[in-house]
DNA sequence: CGACAAATTCCATATTACGAAATATTCTTT
DNA sequence: AAAGAATATTTCGTAATATGGAATTTGTCG
């Protein structure tokens, strides 16, 4: 743990919940001595994160903070609260999973237990994409994601409106899961779910396992359950 | 400057402008070796403002850092945006200047170039409370905001609507700037113009001036305009 | 398997952050 | 106006620790 570090931050903290601090509001708050304050703070305005704004009124955050976080896209939020939940699935039943968001024309995977599981039969597959038509998470996606979007989606892959495909999204709609579409010779499989606020689908989750294993039949019947338990605690958590 | 909080600070900017950077990204745009963005990286990340996401993807913000500009006001904003226009004018024409931002019954004071004026004839007044019916900051506000937030604003002060009142608004509106009103043995005299998005008032600002040194007509002649520009730079400024 | 590239650890050293005490400044009281 | 109280700031000898080149490990790819 760097110190000045871990300091400056604890000041920026301590900032952020009030319009400006006195340097003894804040030595009280930080627990830190008033000369280790001064210094940290006038090292923060230097930078251009905190302002002096008077004697009295001691320092301020600038908006120059409101740079920092404005990189932080939906997507990492999802991960972060996905990421326990999560875990606690591949401790508790082994599979890796894998949290996927929809991109151009792909799944791009976001977050994968895969290092956490004993039975990690790929390399971390971080930032990869995944086919959207034949992957559990794609299949997933597609199938609880609004009319609209599900249309555009597969216009935009040049995919034609068929009948069989409809059929499959509302299997999956009732199921409340989906599999992988494997050649015969696959040899890994996945189970999919969606991520739902409402109509709205916020990532999808599949967890990857060995088709020698289990049937497809019986994936769903032991970990569909379990699956969607998970997927629906992260939408609560992500809604704060 | 504290080295190593300057350098975490360079990480987070460029953590900030990516989904995510790899250890040598992020080594080639701040110039650190790898080693020390290692190790600074391993510490925010032990703070909790960076996860590691995989050894290729490297490192990504939390959304942790987005906690650290929630507490980020508009005023504040407003306050970085207006300051270097209010020393440009303070230098020019010598004269202090507040800038003003309504609360609960009065206006408070949140910034002020009285020390940076030869002229300055207060102690610096940041985070003061000033009246809003009688100070110039406070008429100028009333003045240009709109009708509703003006009954509220009149009503929560308990003031019976007054024909002279709406007379004396008029005229402020029609200047441009308004005016301290005064006991008649007041020594300092403002005159108030308000900062303007559309229909909204975003702040107001005063330039305190000795009564002795010209009317309050000659006031509005000699800096009314000049004000004025400066009210709309600001609020361009503010608009981004 | 072997070789390349990237990340990570090691560690001797110089750097520098530290904070108690002293000092300066501002506010309050009489 | 002057003393007193409260708060902010500077000083400075010292202990603590951040540093980065070199060595090592880890992962990737042909």
């Amino acid at each position: 743990m760097i110190e000045p570090v871990a300091r400056s931050f604890a000041l920026l903290e301590a900032l952020s919940r009030r319009p400006s601090g006195t340097i003894s509001t804040l030595a009280d708050e930080t627990g830190l001595p008033p000369p280790t304050v001064v210094r940290l703070l006038k090292n923060l305005a230097e930078l251009g994160y905190a302002t002096r704004v008077s004697r009295d009124a001691g320092y301020r955050l600038t908006d120059k903070v409101l740079g920092l976080a404005q990189g932080i896209r939906f997507v990492d939020r999802l991960v972060d609260v996905a990421a326990p939940h999560m875990s606690r699935f591949t401790r508790k039943y082994g599979w890796p999973l894998y949290l996927g968001t929809i991109g151009d024309r792909a799944i791009t995977i976001r977050h994968s237990t895969a290092a956490e599981s004993p039975m990690s039969f790929e390399r971390a597959a971080l930032q990869k994409k995944s086919p959207i038509l034949s992957s559990a998470l794609g299949r997933a996606w597609l199938a609880f994601c609004s009319g609209e979007e599900r249309r555009a989606v597969l216009k935009h892959l040049g995919a034609k409106s068929d009948p069989a495909l409809a059929a499959a999204f509302a299997k999956i709609r009732r199921d409340g899961y989906s599999f992988t579409v494997l050649p015969r010779t696959g040899r890994l499989q996945g189970i999919g779910v969606a991520i739902r606020d409402g109509e709205r689908v916020m990532g999808c989750i599949s967890m990857r396992f060995i088709r020698s294993a289990m049937s497809e039949t019986e994936a769903g019947a032991r970990y569909g359950a379990a699956l969607n338990a998970m997927a629906d605690a992260i939408a609560v958590d992500a809604a704060r």
